[in-house]
DNA sequence: AAGTCAGTGCTTTTT
DNA sequence: GCACTGACTT
């Protein structure tokens, strides 16, 4: 066994278990990534089939990593059938492979944009206006999607997204004047998806775990194809995941590593009872945990675990760093966003060719991804090569959403957002004629084939060059060729739509959206994974675009990323932008004890991403113009950021400070778009 | 009825 | 930068 002799005692403890159930607490940096890996390899070695073993894990990213190194481990291809996705593709594979036992089949996964272009149209010119209160299409959404993925009534949920939880009689009355209104709505969303046959990323979870608690069968036929889960980033669960999981534990061998003081999506419902309550609700399981820190020098951890003490909430947890001292964490002050890029780039062009280190080495994160923003200018401008994890996904960008709903009507003829789209890309045809045409199709699609109803509905050349494309495309057996068809037919539209940025950015999407369709089975699994997909987004301005498959890889250049984004991640070099009062805790989150929790975790699991050098930088300005525009309007009150700043009365011996002089010239315009808004100058104290 | 363009407001975090 | 709106042209 090769992989072993390079763990630790309770790594290897881990790895070797012998029992049912395990769940494995492991700090940051503690080789978490690692114990899971090795974990696999250890089952295959042991004579498991690997297509009995499934590994989940919140990203594709991070699942395909996994899968590649364990293979990279095992002789030759006795990795090939390891399969790792999120939780949400596992669902939708289970329900491909399954169309009996899930009954959902001939369905069409929707991505967020969907699913608010349905609540759009389900609300109407319905306006749910409530005094001071407006409620909008996409906080329908939110409500909808947080109630199912905790478990928790309407009323709770309404209660926590519109209220930020407050219990009072006065929230009371408001909630019970609101909710039937939204419960007339969200009921008719649900039909009308129903009837369209969509499954949100909400119901790929729902649909499977309702069938596995509800239907013993389902239960036996998945324990002949399943003989260990092993689930990363336990603490991001929700109670939706955990009633997917609860039903494995009779079914296979459970092995989930977490992390408490990591849990940062309980915007999302995650939970980390799942951690705390695993050995309580799950028999024959045994807790592990694991403590030597790996990563980070003994200084990035000093300024990590204090943060933590600093918290009311015990995590009962110092991380120890095994690799020892190392160089302090720097402070720098700055006094707006483009000094902070300025300064960012200065060092990291620096560490390039003066210290050795490549743009890789460097991991730069930011809270959201619009702070990132005058940082990827200053990049193109001062030519840093880098790509953006987080932000909007290759399949959601216009261009590729207008070919792939020419796909999804083939796929599903239902699919009325894809015929909307569609069919309002050809020219003349607006949202008037669209509806009416698909008034047509959706009354007849039970009986008549569509390219009929297409000639009927739209007469004259259009119709029957229409209906020959879903005839020629439907007729193709290869995904990679149904691409083609389609971008044969629609180029000249689509180069004419976006003509601005065709050539430059947009046209180049087409043969990597092609190279990625070839690579599944069917049209079906492809809308659905692709979906699905977390890839890299293109729209890192410099880089990607047609090489995504091939020579990414290879490719130096710096990571910018979401801290939420970077989990898993870790760099030589890495920078935390802007922690600024009003930031972290974020302004958003102070009268809530919860959320500033959580902001607090964000910032731990974004220092312990370093591994030698960690830099955070902050505004000195106080409170940056952005956060100024944005501010909740019942700021002013009594929560003074000066209690709750993170950094407050942060020991002088943690951090080397350093204050940036006004010394660089004022950017660009052209490379500056948000330039005039960001530093007006004006003092708001 | 559709398409175009300029002006406006808004941005946590993600599958 | 992006989505949406309203006024204007075709």
């Amino acid at each position: 066994m090769n992989i072993p002799d390079t763990l630790n005692d309770g790594q290897r403890k881990a790895v070797e278990f012998d029992g049912e159930h395990l769940l494995v607490l492991a700090g940051a940096g503690t080789g978490k990534t690692k114990t899971i890996i090795a974990r696999a390899a250890y089952l295959i070695q042991s004579g498991i089939d690997p297509s009995k073993i499934q590994i989940l894990t919140f990203t594709k990213k991070a699942a395909n990593e996994i899968v590649e190194r364990v293979k990279a481990t095992l002789p030759q291809s006795d990795g090939n059938s390891l399969s790792g996705a999120t939780f949400h593709s596992w669902c939708n594979q289970l329900i491909v492979r399954f169309p009996n036992l899930f009954g959902a089949a001939a369905y069409t996964v929707i991505d967020p944009d969907d699913q608010l272009s349905i609540m759009k149209m389900v609300c109407g010119n319905q306006n749910l206006d409530f005094g001071k209160l407006r409620i909008k299409p996409q906080q329908l959404i939110d409500i909808y999607s947080l109630a199912r993925n905790t478990k928790k009534s309407l009323t709770e949920s309404l209660r926590i997204k519109l209220f930020k939880n407050k219990k009072d009689a006065d929230t009371d009355y408001e909630i019970s004047t609101i909710k039937p209104h939204v419960e007339n709505i969200l009921r008719a969303y649900q039909l009308k998806k129903g009837e369209q046959r969509y499954l949100d990323y909400d119901d790929l979870l729902l649909v499977v775990s309702t069938q596995l608690r509800t239907n013993p069968e389902a239960r036996n036929i998945l324990s002949q194809h399943l003989d260990y889960l092993l689930v990363d980033e336990m603490q991001d669960t929700n109670p939706l995941q955990w009633d997917l999981l609860d039903p494995f534990v009779s079914i296979c061998k459970l092995f989930c590593v977490g992390d408490d003081a990591q849990s940062i999506y309980s915007f999302r419902g995650a939970d980390f009872k799942n951690v705390h309550l695993f050995k309580e609700r799950v028999p024959d399981s045994e807790v592990y945990k694991l403590e030597k820190n790996y990563r980070s020098t003994q200084e990035i951890l000093d300024i990590s675990n204090w943060l933590l003490e600093k918290s009311p909430i015990n995590y009962n947890k110092k991380l120890q760093s095994i690799r020892g001292s190392g160089e302090l964490p720097r402070l720098v002050n700055v006094s707006d966003e483009w000094q902070e890029a300025n300064w960012v780039a200065d060092e990291i062009l620096n560490n390039f060719t003066h210290q050795d280190r490549t743009f890789s080495d460097h991991l730069v994160l930011a809270r959201s991804q619009y702070y990132s923003k005058s940082l990827q200018a200053v990049f193109i401008r001062r030519k840093i090569p880098y790509v953006t994890y987080g932000g909007r996904k290759f399949m959601q960008a216009a261009h590729i959403k207008d070919l792939v709903s020419l796909l999804r009507i083939v796929n599903n003829p239902y699919d009325e957002i894809a015929w909307i789209r569609f069919l309002t890309f050809q020219e003349g045809v607006g949202e008037v004629r669209a509806s009416r045409i698909l008034q047509q199709v959706i009354e007849n699609v039970e009986k008549d084939d569509i390219p009929n109803i297409l000639q009927n509905a739209m007469p004259g050349e259009d119709g029957s060059k229409i209906a020959k494309l879903y005839e020629s495309i439907k007729s193709k057996s290869d995904v990679g060729e149904m691409v083609d068809t389609a971008y044969e037919a629609m180029s000249l539209g689509l180069a004419f739509r976006y003509r601005r940025d065709w050539n430059e950015k947009r046209r180049g999407d087409f043969p990597v959206l092609k190279l990625l369709a070839k690579s599944y089975p069917t049209l079906g699994e492809f809308i659905g994974e692709g979906l699905l997909d977390n890839s890299e987004n293109m729209n890192g301005m410099n880089v990607l675009s047609e090489s995504k498959l091939n020579t990414a890889e290879n490719k130096d250049h710096v990571i910018i990323s979401t801290i939420h984004s970077a989990k898993g991640l870790e760099a030589d070099v890495c920078i935390v932008l802007n922690v600024s009062p009003k930031a972290f805790p974020s302004a958003w989150s102070l009268d809530n004890l919860a959320e500033i929790e959580e902001d607090r975790r964000v910032l731990y699991v974004a220092m312990t991403r370093a591994k030698n050098r960690l830099i955070l930088t902050r505004n000195t300005s106080s409170i940056s113009a952005v956060h100024q525009r944005a501010l909740p309007t019942n700021m002013d009150s009594k929560t003074d950021d000066a209690d709750t700043y993170f950094l407050n009365d942060l020991p002088d011996n943690l951090v080397e400070q350093l204050i940036v002089e006004h010394k660089f010239g004022k950017v660009n315009d052209a490379a500056s778009p948000n330039k005039i808004d960001l530093s007006s100058g004006m003092d708001f104290s």
